[in-house]
DNA sequence: GCCAACGTTGGC
DNA sequence: GCCAACGTTGGC
């Protein structure tokens, strides 16, 4: 079982839009190394940190675990779909995506907080440059965040 | 809104 | 295969 980070926009789909819908697909992702992830590397079981990006206040807001392995992604058949890939055709797809349940809600650990600590130095969303969506966690870095820094305050 | 960093595209 | 141009991401 693995540990990843997986980044949305609040304003397109944030926790509280995950808490309402309990399990969810993770579609329209569109970059190879995070669909190469998912294809070939998320399992049923794997845990995830849910991550709030381009906000106001960017951080991880709640856990989340892989409920299906990777499938190809519906929109990008969709014609109407803002994720439609007119070189997609069902014999061939080009995108896959995993569904993710829920575990739970999480107090704010902020990107500032994450920063604060040489246990996370090297993690890879919080690397100079870093832009993929989803990211692999190490186990050590899974077990601080949730051990130390979730929950510690109010 | 700014802008650095990145991924993709396409001409050559 | 190179690389400039372009569009996107995402923190600030």
């Amino acid at each position: 079982m693995r540990y990843w980070l997986l980044k949305s926009e609040p304003d397109a789909y944030g926790i509280e839009d995950m808490a309402r819908d309990k399990v969810t697909a993770w579609s329209g992702v569109r970059n190879y190394q995070a669909r190469n992830f998912m294809r070939d590397q998320m399992q049923p079981g794997d845990r995830c940190f849910f991550y709030h990006s381009n906000c106001a206040e960017p951080g991880i807001v709640g856990i989340v675990e892989v409920a299906r392995r990777a499938y190809p992604d519906e929109t990008q058949y969709d014609r109407k779909s803002h994720y439609f890939d007119a070189k997609a055709t069902p014999e061939n797809p080009r995108w896959f995506n995993i569904d993710v349940r829920l575990v739970r809600k999480l107090p704010l650990v902020s990107l500032a907080e994450l920063r604060k600590h040489e246990e996370l130095a090297h993690m890879r969303v919080l690397a100079k440059g870093n832009r993929l969506s989803i990211t692999p966690v190490d186990p050590a870095e899974w077990k601080f965040i949730t051990g130390r820094l979730a929950g510690a305050r109010a």
